[in-house]
DNA sequence: ACCAGGACTTAACACCGTTAGGTTTCGTAC
DNA sequence: GTACGAAACCTAACGGTGTTAAGTCCTGGT
């Protein structure tokens, strides 16, 4: 808080009077990158085979978590303790609904097109899954970026033969 | 430091002479936990067939991990800041390095043993991309737990689901 | 008996998020 | 034109954090 004073040449408590703490600021600021990530969704569009755009939308996340790390971490890699709300929040839709909306929207397209194999049924079981397996790629090389026992590979080339792994082991045909 | 003090019934003050810092002290907690981990690997012993081993492996980091999910977040989870070892260090292997090994020599054998499609042919890029997808669930679940826009599956079961498909996805055949 | 060194404590430092209380600024109503 | 109320902002301080300087106590070896 003191930082961010001295940055915008104001007193540390001046802030205090636009954000109730300092986790009401952050998750604003966290809100405003949630808003930023479903734009990129958006962007894709509604292809129309379901099976394309969750390969697309994979590769959105990774381009936005490599282009704003920061970002990613608030997003992602931290925990937000439970809005406490004390005075009646308007309770608006959470903003990081829109973007994992977006995904379980394609994953249940996927389903119904019958493209998929037959243990795969559950939108929500699906998109946690996909979603999970690219975060963590991604989570991992920020966290254990500098540890000497891991090599690391470039995360984009992994990331995307990650993603043509999981599409072909969920996919009924080959 | 202080809320360790009081559980020791020592002073702060007492902790920093047997560890450097607060970070050193983590550090040391975390390599702990690397052992442990890596003895769980062990007790896996080298079964055969590389491709059982690679799915044993991963059910019995998801085990360790939903077991110890506190030491898993100090494992995985927590960036821990290079150490600087002013006072030069035996350098001795990271503890890390031993369950990553592990992982990755199944990764060389499954590799080796020809049952893979052909461009999977990096050992340690395989094992990142394994490990990783495991690890974005556990981590999500986390730090996502009580998130509202999130409605979790059973994680052992999401688990072995992308497990599955990610094993499907690597193999040659089928 | 001495003393070196380890174990531990007291007191304090600088930093952090946060708050109580006071001051300034400014738009609006009379 | 003045009064007023609210917003914006500041000073000073609180309690909490990791950490350190300096001193005390205890113990084992010569």
């Amino acid at each position: 808080m003191r930082a961010i004073a001295d940055r915008i040449e104001y007193t540390p408590t001046a802030i205090y009077h636009h954000f109730r703490n300092k986790e009401a600021l952050l998750s604003e600021l966290s809100a405003i990158d949630f808003r930023a990530l479903a734009a990129a969704f958006q962007r894709i569009g509604r292809i129309t085979d379901p099976i394309d755009r969750l390969r697309r939308i994979g590769e959105a996340y990774v381009a936005f978590a490599l282009e704003h790390p920061m970002q990613y971490q608030l997003m992602f890699m931290t925990r937000r303790p439970a809005g406490v709300d004390s005075h009646q929040d308007i309770k608006r839709g959470d903003p990081g609904e829109d973007a994992y909306g977006f995904l379980r929207a394609a994953c249940s397209d996927a389903i119904a097109s019958g493209q998929l194999r037959p243990e795969f049924k559950d939108a929500e079981e699906l998109a946690q899954m996909l979603w999970s397996a690219l975060h963590g790629l991604l989570a991992l090389h920020i966290v254990k970026e500098d540890d000497p026992w891991v090599k690391w590979r470039d995360v984009r080339r992994t990331a995307a033969r990650m993603n043509a792994a999981l599409m072909r082991g969920i996919l009924r045909h080959q």
